[in-house]
DNA sequence: CTGAAAGCGCTTACAG
DNA sequence: CTGAAAGCGCTTACAG
């Protein structure tokens, strides 16, 4: 029967079962379980042992099957990876997400972590459910949570261990890591009115999404500071989107007292808005100045090049990475919240005023 | 009794079984399985005893443990990604990976798939072996496979459903989309030669991925076919980063007889090329002519912006998404190998030859 | 048509 | 120190 082994592994339809090493090793399952995958094994089986069914395994090409770890309370190694807005792709579509996956993935990778997109948008407690508390997932990321979303106090009053990434979410108690948006906003319009601008239009991002909130709030208080009065129009409601900048730029040089800079809350808006001061005559930076937030990949590229407030995407995402899996190894945090300093970026589509 | 209920869901801990709707339902387990989540349940349960069980499911907060049921062999409705290269978060990090994933992620959102990102990357069929195969996941998505790996024939012989991507993988039994890179390649070198450039270089894509050796190739033989010469040293090799873009156009700039135009196999190693042309005090298109391949994000933002050679990746990504989801629902399919034709983008970065 | 049993592959107490 | 049993939550034959 020495061949036998040729045999059983040629009919590698089947997979190997513990039981099978286990039963060639002639030994008991148990045993062979604590000393391929057991942690504090060492108590149970002998380090001879343990070699020979290492490689037992090894010849048998055993894995062990995580669905069934899992099911009696194992962790998985995989993070979920889970986005705040409904319309999911396009989260996933804007570079901002994209950059923060680079360094969540990085991270993992690093730790050995798988990481599994939810596509199912969250709805609510009632409607959502399954994927996120059913084990496949040791700890899940969440990703630009909504200020009216209840997915941070269901998953947590599930058990669900979770790091909230770019949310600004108000409680302390739910880890969360973001750039500082008030330092932001505060550095874009400082710039904006130090460059002797009093005409200053700001175009905020999706309402619900505290951050593009708090921006607005910190552009509003900064004006006030220094004196420049706002008028209500020069803060027109509109989202995250390219067309949104385009649309609201459009409107804000109609009218009769147009603005002469725009702190637009993204990049994506601020493209947006050059395009359309461009296509109304409209020169940036000589007649418009134009500031973004977040540094994109496409900033620089520009034309002219975006000045911009750049936040280190790729190490929020790192962050809070590392700050899920170690909350998931029981290494205590020295901090809940992280806030990364935004820094200014000036390039060409800024200006001084010249009235 | 009125309000055990209320007791039974305030102790949340504990996740409601099928055991518990069953016992609640004063039915059987298998039956309850049917109802709420058999197939062909139609066979078993009445639609009112369905209705009923799917309202107490409601009640208990029951959602069914995905693990579980992948146990006993139930699709857990899960695609993974794979990415071919060693080096995963380059592979990540590249615009090419995202835009492909963005095609993905639509798709499978669209047919209710989750994704699960494979963080380890492929090794060999030895090394190699968990995640793959154990259920988590009901097929897998390769992609930018190099022809140096066995990751292909390795999970094809165990079964795993797969499809490449961008792999250009030669054998037509597996499922695989790509772009047609030979006519990509022909476009770019053959609008090098129409705009009366005689010293063409190229700068080729890390040597073992398939599609990079095939753009080579074309390139090599469009020139032939129009008797234009390339000196050995025109065709230096290198890897799809910015750098080795940089790098060898710097050289190529060095030569005693540099080229006047140079296809570069993706935009990124172009935007290298320009750089280093830039550096090198040499006006594009002016002096020399550069095209790419992929039209990036970045690719229209760069100055001057980038000729080049359009994939749609995104389209790939979905098709790709598609055809795994096809095969997994046993949905046969028409044609095993897509591949897309790319598209030639004049932009600014090539100009006419001016002897 | 429906219930009770066996089993998916593992791990965790529980006996020897 | 190690084996046999029970159980994780489900589904699939198998009996009634």
């Amino acid at each position: 029967m020495a061949n036998s082994d040729r045999i059983s592994s040629g009919e590698s339809k089947k997979r190997a079962s513990l039981r099978d090493v286990a039963a060639r090793a002639g030994i008991g399952i148990a045993s062979a379980s604590a000393a391929l995958n057991g942690s504090k094994s060492n108590t149970r089986v002998s380090e001879a042992t343990r070699q020979k069914l290492a490689e037992i395994a090894r010849e048998l090409d055993y894995h062990p099957n995580a669905m069934a770890r899992a099911l009696t309370g194992q962790p998985t190694r995989t993070l979920g990876l889970l986005f705040g807005l409904e319309r999911v792709t396009v989260g996933v579509a804007n570079a901002f997400a994209f950059d923060v996956m680079r360094g969540i993935i990085a991270t993992a990778a690093a730790e050995r972590y798988n990481i599994t997109l939810f596509t199912e948008p969250w709805h609510d407690s009632a409607r959502s459910g399954g994927p996120w508390r059913d084990g496949r997932t040791d700890g899940v990321l969440l990703l630009a949570v909504t200020s009216d979303s209840d997915v941070i106090p269901t998953l947590t009053s599930m058990g669900v261990p979770l790091v909230a990434i770019s949310s600004a979410y108000k409680d302390p108690a739910v880890l969360s890591v973001d750039v500082d948006n008030e330092a932001g906003a505060n550095l874009a319009t400082t710039l904006l009115i130090d460059l002797g601008h009093r005409r200053i239009a700001h175009l905020p991002g999706d309402e619900n999404l505290t951050s593009a909130a708090i921006r607005r709030k910190e552009f509003l208080a900064v004006c006030r500071n220094a004196g420049v009065r706002v008028p209500e129009e020069y803060v027109p409601s509109g989202t995250f989107e390219q067309v949104s900048g385009y649309e609201r730029t459009r409107a804000l040089l109609a009218l009769i007292e147009p603005p002469t800079s725009i702190f637009a809350a993204s990049d994506i808006i601020a493209i947006g808005a050059i395009q359309a001061a461009h296509d109304c005559g409209v020169a940036v930076p000589e007649q418009l100045s134009v500031i973004g937030f977040d540094d994109a990949p496409y900033a620089e590229f520009s034309t002219p090049p975006l000045t911009t407030i750049r936040q280190p995407l790729a190490e929020i995402g790192a962050a809070a990475s590392r700050l899920l899996i170690d909350q998931l190894q029981g290494i205590p945090t020295t901090e809940n919240c992280i806030l990364y300093p935004p820094e200014l970026i000036v390039r060409g589509s800024t200006a001084v005023f010249k009235g």
